[in-house]
DNA sequence: CAGACATAGCGTATTTTATACGTTAACCTC
DNA sequence: GAGGTTAACGTATAAAATACGCTATGTCTG
């Protein structure tokens, strides 16, 4: 990291679950560090061990706008992994005590997942300066360290968060979009399938969403009309949610 | 913490936010350290500093059963305290510093919920070893630290829990319960108000409440069925929620 | 340039769930 | 045994979810 000044704590670290969406897919940010004699060559998050004295959230910021060169990004906390064993293999060890130059122990890391509209995101830079790029969360088995469960952990909070706050799903969208764009994200996060026509006829209730005087172009059918999210609508209109399951 | 062997590490502490229900009113479960000169005379969440190379979640665990004498009680971690100024106060450091003969600088807790039936919390206990009592919910306004704002989350996530999983609500209840103390549950922890013939209603198609062959005593009123939480039949009859909300 | 094809977009019928509220039952206290 | 209080059952209406038929409008292909 290009911040200085004071040391790294060497058991405090931040993780990023960082999700983009390409109109079809769920993607994850991740890098790879194939080249480096010592790691596992395996992809990982991005993340960093935290400086003393520094705010946990405002060291995943710091993470993410020197991976992404976006600000203002959504950004919240998902968990604390914080096992004796997180750090098992050797190589993990070796390759975090000569990247940071400390000597470690046990590492908490504080995951933070992440939110962004792929067409922001300045794909060269992430990929020049740190070896990033976007991947198919369905095409990851396997990561770094407990890389894997802490994006599992992500897509569960994901999961949770859609169902009753869809301005998660917006986050992923580009300023334009179509209906379909929407349900294939709820599709894409849910795992569930909708029928298109009750799915519309839902979100035509929604107040947010507003109609363009704009259509797709170039596809093999009849275009769509696109939409934009009103974030002032959506925090106005929203009602109460007074309901419970048993 | 009766724990050895092991320094503890400067700058990672869990603490607990410990609720517990009486029948009527939402319960928490804080430490008053009046008494000892260097504190700020306030109750505080239980909690420690962390053992290096120890769980997190293991060392929560240890906390609650030092505290309650429980085992096996419902524990879940909630969120992660780690701004830089956690600890702005002068007698809070040196009531740490002189508490675990540590020199800190920043703390992140690891906050963590617990859910108690307060008729299985053995309360001589807990006054006796640590100075713990039950306070009403309602009744706190202000704690030492930032504990308020935990306990604020710890409720948040409470009342978010509790409408897609009401085994959360059964958790604080006793083995046998009317359907009465189900809404008073319900209504102590998401602030609503519910037509009693509506909720026992929705309670009614619940396959997890078996009804007993007992009723209340003693009270000036038509005495209500008592029933029991069938954890099995939660598990296996609860049909996957398919639902989101726009 | 006609017809195939694919998704957009509108509509209707049915079932399920939520909400509102009337009424009787069983216990206690005085 | 009258009055107070909450339990417990029931009915009617409104709202939401679900299932599914059908037309519209663009591109692609022969």
């Amino acid at each position: 990291m290009s911040d200085s000044g004071t040391q790294y704590n060497p058991s405090i670290s931040v993780d990023c679950v960082v999700f983009g969406f390409d109109g079809k897919n769920l993607k994850i940010l991740l890098i790879d560090q194939n080249g480096d004699s010592l790691n596992n060559s395996k992809l990982k998050l991005p993340g960093s061990l935290v400086r003393k004295n520094r705010d946990l959230d405002e060291y995943a910021d710091l993470v993410l706008k020197e991976l992404t060169g976006l600000d203002n990004v959504f950004l919240r906390q998902l968990y604390t992994f914080g096992s004796a064993d997180r750090i098992s293999l050797k190589r993990d060890r070796e390759w975090i005590e000569k990247t940071y130059s400390v000597s470690i122990r046990r590492i908490v890391s504080t995951a933070y997942y992440s939110l962004i509209k792929i067409d922001h995101s300045n794909e060269e830079l992430m990929e020049r300066s740190h070896n990033a790029r976007w991947y198919d969360v369905s095409s990851i088995t396997t990561l770094a360290l407990d890389h894997y469960k802490i994006m599992q952990k992500g897509l569960d909070v994901l999961r949770q968060e859609l169902r009753f706050n869809p301005i998660i799903g917006f986050e992923l969208l580009p300023e334009k979009f179509s209906l379909r764009n929407v349900q294939n994200i709820y599709e894409a996060i849910t795992g569930n399938k909708y029928d298109n026509r009750n799915f519309r006829k839902k979100l035509g209730q929604a107040k947010y969403l507003t109609p363009l005087n704009e259509k797709q172009k170039g596809v093999a059918h009849k275009p769509a009309v696109l939409y934009s999210f009103d974030k002032e609508k959506y925090f106005n209109t929203r009602k109460e949610i007074n309901l419970f399951y048993i």
